[in-house]
DNA sequence: TACACTGGTAAGTAACCAATTACTTACCGG
DNA sequence: CCGGTAAGTAATTGGTTACTTACCAGTGTA
């Protein structure tokens, strides 16, 4: 059950040694707390003395560092491609939803590594990283709330930085939830539901019936 | 800034003591993560030496899950409360949204708590408590959906298991958004809004106007 | 008045952690 | 093929943590 000794061949390039032992603490995260995630327990995981590590970073914080770095940049890719696929924004929000979704669930340990980060009370390099992935993420959001409404295909009543606010904390709820339950949670399944209530909540009123 | 040495005059019975430690930890989860909290700093808060911790708790475990207890205690009662003053269903669940809120502006330290713990893998008893609290929880929301849809006043095609996951997900991803923003988030307007875009997804479509 | 109990202190201890050190080995260009 | 460099090891360091132990002072009661 535990992740095991990837005992793997010595000897990596420093490129790929530090993308391994960044992929490992997002293993491990899925697994454990972040903030119980030790040196040597990343080592082991690698088949590396716990040493080896720090010939790669000078310091486990710019490993998180580095494990910030790569988690904002593929999660926001994985939305901003999600987006540029779908034409009306309300489809874009739509496909970002999912896109996000399938994201956690295909890498367990990335929202608990933000979370677990962003709970840190020091604005420590780590948590300004994330944090402003998490503005990019909101504009994006905002942009396409902003599209919608231009349409007319928001309620007007909407406001719109609550509607951001909801549509990321929704995914955060789910997530939460699959921490609780555990491994059996059908998030996607949830998902699609959450999210039809989600549009229910910001779209005009259909005056005509919905099928 | 820091939380004052509150140097307590020693000597107090073993009870009082031990409210007092568990409110200790709460506080100090307000600014520091949970797993950060040491019981050096929970007793030199109290104006005690380490060691006199152990005099009322036989280990740290057990300070969290009294901790667990206190919390999960409070939340249920502060929800069930405003379920009980309310008359319809909608109204109970819309007094729960601002009363929950309001609970984790007055006790900022509980929902970090919460979230700490509930991301650890391993099913501590801290972690049964609090995932216990979360269900009975969600059972009453469950009972005030389906109470609300009996009445006719939900739409027909929500799924209720959303939606209670959405109701509890939005007030986690608002704690969430205070947590990245900081002190100066306005979470109480912010929470008003969400609730509306909430409510606006989940109720029956008025044919009239809403003015 | 003796004495057990209770809440407290101060000084430990073993375990653990990140980081450093001294040294070794694989690889690669001239 | 040789010399430098990058990637590795094993052992150790200083610091921190939860918990323990030995001792102490006040209080109430038999």
């Amino acid at each position: 059950m535990l992740i095991e000794t990837t005992s793997t061949a010595p000897r990596l390039s420093g490129d790929a040694r530090r993308a391994e032992i960044i992929d490992v603490v997002l293993r491990l995260s899925a697994e454990r707390s972040p903030g119980l995630i030790t040196t040597a327990e990343i080592a082991r995981s690698l088949g590396l003395s716990q040493g080896a590590l720090f010939k790669h970073f000078p310091s486990k914080e710019t490993i998180w560092l580095a494990v910030a770095d790569r988690v904002a940049t593929t999660l926001l890719a994985t939305i901003e491609q999600a987006a540029e696929q779908a034409t009306a924004p309300l489809a874009a929000l739509r496909a970002i939803f999912l896109a996000h979704v399938g994201f956690v669930i295909e890498h367990p340990g990335t929202p608990r590594f933000i979370f677990h980060e962003l709970q840190r009370a020091v604005d420590s390099p780590v948590k300004l990283r994330l944090r402003g992935m998490l503005a990019n993420y909101r504009q994006l959001l905002l942009r396409l709330l902003e599209a919608a409404a231009q349409r007319g295909e928001l309620d007007e009543s909407i406001n719109q930085q609550a509607a951001a606010s909801l549509f990321i904390g929704s995914i955060q709820g789910l997530v939460m939830q699959s921490m609780m339950v555990g491994k059996q949670f059908a998030m996607r399944e949830q998902a699609v539901a959450v999210l039809a209530i989600l549009e229910r909540g910001i779209a005009r009123q259909t005056t005509g019936n919905a099928a």
